[in-house]
RNA sequence: GGGCUGUUAGCUCAAUAGGUAGAGCAACGGACUCUUAAUCCGUGGGUUGCAGGUUCGAGUCCUGUACAGCCCA
């Protein structure tokens, strides 16, 4: 590791001459963004990383990156003198310095700070990514995220718009009257959706704890308890693989509103959306995966028995039962993975035959209540629920029902989910007694929407990797290697 | 879980048929006051992911293994 060992030298030197190579803290700093606004003639100071250097003999240019964007630096031995040749001798691609000077634009029309002075603020003892290949190893992207974002502009501007899309979701929210709340990650009954948890044990108490898969369940208590507008946007956790689409914990934003129904979660779906897209100038319009998709209000509806009819050219008779659909399921050469119920197969009929078709935003409403253990019956057809999912380019999205309200009605699906668990079934809605009571007590008419922050983000900045948006995405700890670290000077 | 592909210098990639492992960038030394992938001259840099095997000889072929990517479930 020969040239980390030439900067570790330099360190060495620089501490020799009594200068402290992890300087002081300079707090009369702009970000870049800010900076590239000032005015030619203007005095400047930032602190970010030098990215590139091109040096001229007595005249240095120098790229400075922060997380707001670039800018260049000039450096002349006529304005700096014995600085000048502290420069060229001590400060590398990677180091992060504070500058100061003034705005001038070059021959060339290229924004540039004029060094007056600068201080070096925390030496980089490893050489920098290749400077125009950047890191291509999605590993090391992953892994060692810090890399990516110093070297790679598409990374920083993903992250940048993950950002701001989830503060326009939350003000969205504040401006609509929502209480913004944190409710139990570890849970003792992970409930509200139907994944497989991660467990984990609680010494003091001696009880296994689950880490959430779902809010829902306890949202929906904060409502009975008066929160008539709540919601929560945080990670939620499923123990299943990992895929383009699927990362261990993932966010989630869930929210509920009373009095409301599903068709008021259209609307705030679409809300949320279009504050979301409007993040990124695209005129909502992206391109995912070859898919040329728009984004217009109102969604398209369609119900979940007509989405059969228009997509898999199938009539609702012809699916309604457990023969039919494992029939047609053998039929199209697919396979059933989990147990033999009707549930799962028209389940997996809708997966395979629907849900690819559904590219520009979509509301697939009312679905079989066999398939929706938390969601209200409809009046006029009571094996059927008030649901509704959004698909975007084949990707599901949302997730909404009108709240079921019935204490009775909800005790005995509950039961029902719980002798399919007894029957084999790995993936089912849990029975929890303590909800149950809550309703109990009363839960007003209720609308309730999840909406997947992960996907929406992937959709917009047009990633087709989960990966790609998610800071530290969960990957096999590294065995060997262990990369040479330095010794610890104590 | 299954299949395919990849792993070579700090980074990005080469290496034809199994025959001394190369280039660009980065680094180091030198020239250079308007470059922006700066340019020019020169120098150093490798346990080819790991462990075995075949062979006179393995980056290359075989087996196993680790990690990653893609596809399938």
């Amino acid at each position: 590791m020969e040239e980390r060992e030439v900067r570790i030298g330099k360190l060495e030197q620089l501490k020799a001459m009594g200068i402290d190579p992890y300087g002081k803290v300079l707090r009369n700093i702009e970000p870049i963004a800010k900076i590239r606004q000032a005015a030619d003639g203007d005095t400047c100071s930032t602190m970010a990383r030098v990215t590139n250097i091109r040096q001229h003999g007595k005249l240095t240019f120098a790229d400075l990156k922060d997380f707001t964007g670039k800018l260049q630096l000039s450096f002349r031995k006529d304005a700096l003198g014995d600085k000048y040749d502290f420069l060229k001798k001590f400060i590398d691609v990677g180091d992060v310095i504070y500058v100061t000077g003034s705005m001038y634009h070059t021959g060339r029309g290229e924004l540039t700070l004029d060094v007056m002075d600068f201080v070096l603020q925390s030496k980089c003892l490893r050489p920098l990514p290749e400077k125009w290949h950047g890191v291509r190893d999605p590993e090391v992207r992953y892994r060692q995220r810090y890399l990516d974002l110093i070297i790679d502009d598409d990374s920083k501007e993903r992250f940048r718009k993950r950002s701001a899309m989830i503060k326009a979701i939350r003000e969205l929210l504040w401006d609509k009257g929502f209480v913004e709340v944190e409710t139990p990650i570890l849970q003792p009954i992970p409930s509200g959706a139907s994944a497989r948890p991660f467990v984990t044990h609680h010494n003091a108490l001696d009880i296994d704890l689950y880490l959430r898969i779902a809010p829902e369940l306890y949202l929906k208590r904060l409502v009975v308890g008066g929160i008539h507008r709540v919601f929560e946007l945080g990670k939620n956790f499923r123990n299943e693989g990992i895929d383009q689409n699927h990362n261990p914990e993932f966010t989630m934003l869930e929210l509920y509103q009373t009095p409301g129904d599903y068709e008021d979660m259209m609307q705030v779906a679409e809300d949320i959306i279009m504050a979301a897209a409007s993040v990124c100038d695209n005129n909502g319009s992206i391109n995912f995966k070859g898919m040329d998709v728009h984004f217009e209000r109102p969604f398209e509806r369609i119900t979940f028995k007509d989405a059969f009819r228009k997509y898999a050219n199938l009539e609702w008779d012809d699916i309604n039962t457990l023969e039919k659909t494992t029939a047609i399921i053998k039929d199209k050469g697919l396979e059933m993975t989990k147990t033999s119920t009707w549930a799962n197969a028209i389940q997996k009929l809708f997966d395979e035959l629907v849900q690819p078709n559904l590219i520009n935003p979509t509301f697939v409403i009312d679905y079989p209540v066999a398939i929706s253990p938390l969601a209200k019956r409809k009046t006029d057809e009571p094996d059927f629920v008030y649901r509704f999912e959004l698909f975007v380019a084949g990707m599901e999205m949302g997730n909404a029902f009108s709240e079921l309200q019935d204490p009775f009605d909800q005790k005995s699906r509950f039961e029902e989910q719980m002798k399919l668990k007894e029957s084999g079934e790995e993936e089912v809605i849990l029975m929890d007694e303590d909800f149950v009571t809550a309703l109990e007590y009363g839960l007003p008419p209720t609308g309730g929407l999840g909406i997947g922050i992960d996907r929406l983000i992937m959709l917009l900045t047009e990633s087709e990797n989960i990966k790609d948006v998610i800071l530290f995405p969960t990957l096999r700890p590294k065995v060997e290697e262990a990369t040479e670290t330095i010794e610890s000077t104590n």
